[in-house]
DNA sequence: TTGTACGCGTTATCAG
DNA sequence: CTGATAACGCGTACAA
């Protein structure tokens, strides 16, 4: 491998004026960089980027955390990013932690270690307090993930306002006996969600039950099981809420395969908008959510942050959501249109 | 921050002694030893990765190009190499090419600026002689693509064969008037597969209409757009092969919004056994490919070759598929089963 | 078992 | 405008 030496040696020059070169920096005869630039195409020279990092405390690169890629949410918030960063010149690390606490933190120590200058969280395991101290290494952004606690930008959307939008739906179609179903981890976000869902209930008299709660679907498997246990124990239930079209899908999916009917004896509302939402028969009522803008804002914030440390770091973008209304939930003949 | 010479100061020892714990080495008493993890835990001290990497000429960081993540097939094909390569203890950068030569080759720069120790190509744009070269600054595999002109290992399915199976499995069911549907660029893989359909309908002497090969369609949207297109042109067309499950997924969308019946009319295969799949109604008759260990070996391959760097490079890995025949293609009555 | 001294490839400082 | 020289933080022969 040629080093900045080589090209040096080789042009007759020093190092420091091959390094302006590479720099773009002025004080260089237009001769003389034409010298040094035809040097380097001869030795195929490449400014080795360790030894760079290793000079500027700087690398161009980033992670962005997040549980698991499978789930197309994210899958599409990282396509985003990672075409915002390169925008920007930054690398984008794919940090999966599938919700462990462990995980999360050996990934957040890449920051200490200078393998990145910015970290985007688009989940959070741990407390906040143990996140906190990495913040001394470099700038940590949230996505898609609040911590009232937390001194961070954060991009997010009102999770609390939208769940309680499309529990109102759900009301307004007849729905009375409404479940909820959502996934794994107990995120801030998930938490706001419930909460918009329980103030929806409370607010049209509904009543809540507790025992119509389930908090272990992911994917379509998990919606598929979901159908089963609810429609076992609880076979009142004429409505569910879901934190994922993944999960609605699967609902919908076995109860197509079985006596019930969708949206006449359950409706049934999804969150994301994902492209299933909309080839499923019934197609699926849902949440649709500014993800291309919510990841593009969210890298500029990060990037921004590295660039002027000095910057204020806890600018708060709360994006709209939109609630589209398909045939899952439609049970209402709509004689008024 | 703490650097490895302030920990040697505050333990009364030597930058060398430090290193050597660190490191695992032998060679330390037990005492200064714990006198350095004390002093290291007090300083909280890292270990500066940039210096590490200069040093030792490792980054432990691999790339991973593909055309984009939107597309499940290789997000579930990243998710896996993720996964395996933290195993190894690997980074994993993501590279979206978007099909573009140009980006191709700035992401295979990364390994001549030794930011990455090797990569993975689950795409390649450009030809094999504008790639080579940079197989001197470091070890490049192929996983779901191969060039047989390139001296490097492969991980893939016969796509020839799948393409044929499912293919003749149209004929099989009475089709006459076929289809072929497949995405943007002109992989070798899609030209492999495009070989396999040709031999299927030669083989069972259907003509082919090379006016019905279309080759820009990459998503559900595109599906959506190739029903109308084929049923405008072509009303004869009764099968249609596809590259993707969302292709697939979008023309049996239009299809059901139409006078068209899938599969009485047409009978539409996918590829991939995306969840979607199983999910449509019809459900969509698809070929599954073993992502999951497609994507670990090519890790294994590539990891292993890094560290030995010694070890023959152009290993081969063929992977079989598995034709799963269902609703979307179902025309004739089972009278035998 | 421990320490000394050099080099990995760049860039920044300062003197010319 | 150009060049010598000193960092950046770490690992490792080699010597003790």
């Amino acid at each position: 491998m040629a080093t900045i030496e080589d090209v040096a040696k080789l042009a007759g020059l020093s190092r420091t004026t091959v390094s302006r070169v590479i720099n773009d920096q002025p004080y260089v005869t237009d001769e003389k960089k034409s010298r040094i630039l035809q040097a380097m195409k001869e030795l195929g020279y490449v400014p080795n980027s360790s030894a760079r990092r290793l000079r500027s405390q700087k690398t161009e690169t980033i992670a962005v955390l997040l549980p698991r890629l499978r789930n197309p949410f994210f899958g599409n918030l990282i396509e985003a990013m990672e075409e915002k960063a390169s925008e920007w010149g930054y690398q984008v690390i794919v940090c999966q932690t599938h919700d462990s606490k462990q995980k999360e933190l050996d990934y957040l120590q890449l920051l200490k270690t200078k393998q990145v200058d910015g970290v985007v969280m688009a989940s959070v395991i741990n407390d906040w307090c143990d996140i906190e101290p990495y913040l001394e290494s470099g700038p940590i952004v949230l996505c898609n993930e609040y911590k009232e606690e937390a001194q961070v930008s954060m991009i997010h959307m009102d999770q609390r306002r939208a769940a309680y939008e499309s529990t109102s739906h759900l009301i307004d179609q007849g729905c009375k006996q409404i479940a909820y179903v959502s996934g794994g981890h107990e995120s801030h976000a998930a938490y706001e969600r419930k909460l918009g869902f329980t103030q929806a209930l409370q607010d049209h008299a509904i009543p809540f039950h507790s025992e119509m709660i389930i908090d272990w679907a992911l994917d379509v498997s998990d919606g598929q099981k979901v159908f089963h246990y609810l429609t076992k124990h609880f076979p009142e239930v004429d409505g569910i809420f879901t934190g994922s079209d993944e999960v609605a899908a699967g609902i919908i999916y076995e109860a197509s395969e079985s006596e019930w009917e969708i949206p006449a004896d359950i409706a049934v509302v999804g969150f994301d908008n994902q492209m299933i939402s909309l080839l499923m028969v019934p197609s699926i009522t849902t949440v649709e959510q500014p993800v291309r803008e919510m990841a593009e804002k969210t890298i500029e914030v990060l990037c921004s942050q590295i660039i002027h440390k000095s910057q204020r770091n806890d600018q708060r973008f709360v994006y709209d959501h939109e609630l589209l209304v398909r045939n899952s939930t439609k049970r209402k003949k709509l004689s008024l249109q």
